[in-house]
This record gives C-alpha cells, sequence and structure tokens, in this order.
DNA sequence: GCGTCATTTCTACACCTGTAGACATCGCTC
DNA sequence: GAGCGATGTCTACAGGTGTAGAAATGACGC
C-alpha cells in the first residue's frame, strides 16, 4: 500500500502524518477518527504520531492551522480583484463543490464541533485568519458583521454542499449557483445599492 | 437529584429520554454524548434507553425528526408573512441567537456531522422537511437551488453564532444583523430586482 | 392478598480510545 | 567496521463505548 521508499526520514514522515491527519480529520471530525488510523494511514504506527506531535489534540491544532493558511476563497487574488463579488461567488462555489476538497479547513471544524477544545481552536483561528483579511477588505459600516455573515455563508455551503451534501446544492450547476450567489455577495460587500439610489 | 416522582410511567419515562437526548445531541453532537449520560439525565439508566428505542441511532433518529417538526423558520406564520423576506431575516436572528436554543436541529446535525448516519438521516429530514416548504413558496427559476441556499445561510449562521461563537457574529446587535440580512433575503427570494429589469 | 406482567436495574462483555514506557532497528560519523 | 543517536515498533494500561441477558422491583386486576 504505503511505498516503503521511506524508510527513516523524520520530516517526511511528519509530513505525510500531518496529510493523512488532513484528510482523515476533514472527513470525520476530531472524534471520528483515531491515532491509529492516521498513523495507518501515514505508513505509521500511532505512538510515532504521539511522538511527533505530542498528542491528537496538538496534531489537530497544526492541521487547523494548516488549512487556514492554505484558504484561497480570501486569497490575495480574490482580495485584488477588480469584481470583487464575482471573484467571491466564482471561487465559493469552486471551493464548495462536493467532489473536490481544496477548501478543507470549514468542513473539518464543522465535522469537529462536537469537541470544545477544536471549537475554541476554529474560532480563532477564523478570527485571526479569514474574518481579519476581510474585514480589511471592507468599506461602511458594520464591516465585521457584513466579513461574519459571508463566512457564514461559506460555512453553510461547505455544510450543505459537502458535508450533508443536500442534492438541490450538491448537484446544481456551478453557473446556476454562481450566479445565484453574485448578487448576494453583491448586496453584502457594496451594499443594496439599488433601492436609495441608482448608483452610476 | 431527580425528583422521585414518577416511579413507573412508560409514557413519561420515554419524554424524559426524548427531552434529555434532544438537549445533550444539540450540546455534544451524536458522537459527543454517550447513552449512559442521555440517561442519568433522564433518571434512569443507560439500559432503559436502548429497551424504549431500540439503540442510540434509532433514538437519534427520533430526536431529529421531533426538531425538524418543530423548526420554526419556516412556521405557516413566517410562509404566510406579507413581508416574507424581512419575516424571515427576523426569525432567523432570533433562531441563531447563541444564548436561547429554539431551534436545535441544525445545531444538532452540524455537531453531529461526524457521523455518517447521523448525516444520512438529516440529508432526507432537511429535504422533505424544510426545504420542500420553502420551494413550495418560491416563485422564479431556479427555486430549489435558492431555497437551499438559504437553508446553508441558516445553517451558517447557526454554525458561526452559536456552535462557533464568532465574536463578530454572536454579540452583534440583533438589529443589525437583520438589517443587513434582511436586503440579501430579499435577493434571494424576489431576485436582484433592480440591474436587470423591474419586474411587476 | 396474591399472581402477573410491565417497568427498571444490575452485571457483564467485547471493542475501541489515547497514551506511556520499554524495546528494536536503521543510518550516519568517526 | 563500531558506536551512537535518531527513528520507529511492540506491549500494555486504564478508561470509556454501545449493547445483551438475567434479575429485581413496582403496580394493577382478581
Amino acid at each position: 500500500m504505503t511505498q516503503p521508499a521511506r524508510r527513516r526520514d523524520a520530516a517526511a514522515t511528519r509530513a505525510a502524518i500531518l496529510a493523512s491527519a488532513r484528510k482523515a480529520f476533514a472527513r470525520a471530525g476530531y472524534d471520528g477518527v483515531g491515532v491509529r488510523e492516521i498513523a495507518a494511514g501515514a505508513g505509521v504506527t500511532a505512538m510515532l504520531v504521539n511522538r511527533y506531535f505530542g498528542s491528537k489534540e496538538q496534531l489537530f491544532a497544526e492541521v487547523a492551522a494548516d488549512t487556514v493558511r492554505d484558504a484561497v476563497i480570501l486569497s490575495p487574488e480574490n482580495l485584488a480583484a477588480a469584481d470583487f463579488p464575482a471573484a467571491l461567488a466564482r471561487s465559493l462555489v469552486e471551493v464548495t463543490t462536493p467532489g473536490a476538497t481544496p477548501l478543507d479547513g470549514f468542513q473539518m471544524m464543522l465535522r469537529s464541533s462536537g469537541s470544545p477544545k477544536a471549537v475554541e481552536l476554529g474560532r480563532d483561528l477564523i478570527r485571526q485568519g479569514h474574518q481579519a483579511a476581510l474585514v480589511g477588505r471592507l468599506e461602511g459600516p458594520h464591516a465585521a458583521e457584513r466579513a461574519g455573515i459571508f463566512l457564514a455563508l461559506v460555512a453553510g455551503l461547505q455544510a450543505m454542499r459537502q458535508t450533508l451534501e443536500l442534492p438541490s446544492l450538491a448537484e446544481a450547476d456551478p453557473d446556476t449557483l454562481a450566479g445565484l450567489l453574485e448578487p448576494l455577495i453583491r448586496v453584502l460587500i457594496d451594499g443594496p445599492a439599488c433601492p436609495p439610489s441608482p448608483p452610476r
């Protein structure tokens, strides 16, 4: 199964454990996966996991921090996009597509939400990572709340499309979905442009 | 601790177990709570739970079905409201307020999303319960997708406000939040009224 | 008052969990 | 080639899980 090419390489082993853990945590959540299973996915023994990361909890913390760092929705490209709402809508659909799992961070946190420690960790990571980046990009009042609503939309879509696999969203046409989401996000970012006064 | 008033009452005992399970599942998710804990909350023994419900899984199924039946967002009053989007926004904020837990169904499903069986159950319940009701109320194209997006918004807000307790949403002013959500929901329900062509 | 059945509890069993300590083995350096 | 530290495995342990069967205890009808 696991290629025995790497015989004794601490860095590679560590990375293999991290990768296996990330996949496993995203699939089953903190409580849903055991250390032995993670270790088997990396081709090592359970004890080695604790030897490298101290404990399952610390391993989870490291994985969670990685997922936040690798986030793609609020990437520099998107944050600098000319049409910010459109870029967000497109990324949002891509990132929550059932098959692909480029953004496993949110799903991992949602699936781990039964564990208080995982929740606490996730709150801090999301606040310091995603929310801060988005608030910096928003203008107008209630930036924090609006950023939070956007993050809620991300989390909810992820939950409904990837975790719960609600058919109407999971099997929807990506372009249709993006087309429906774009005006929503536009309202959230630019404000309800139309009722008070037609801009431009 | 638990009042020994009820000595031998099958119906009351069953109800007590259901209530305890509902609270426990909403708090910690399917995997996060044990049968013994649920039983203790109802003042009985663990075995009685299995005797009444067959297994932990069947107990969860019954609890989940109850929460869907008791849902309040898509209540008949809201579905018949003159200003549908406004009513939804108001209920949405109420229902996802951190302290109160009137809608524990979504939170329960989110917290239980590590368990495949719980997920499958939740998908069917949400589809047959909430989504069907909302689709029936929507006009225009892509009603299923739009209903799904709204449900995603509900789930996401619940996750961010009650489960993760993201400060910018959990501690936000309810009226501010409702004011921000209303135009979003309006776009989702009435369509982007302004750019293409004023309907009606 | 007593039999009888529903209601409840006790004991127990495999199984799984995260983690600790002792042991083995590989690979580099001198 | 020998030594030695790093790297990895084995065995084990408490504790917890859901669940099955047997035993006991209550309440009701005759």
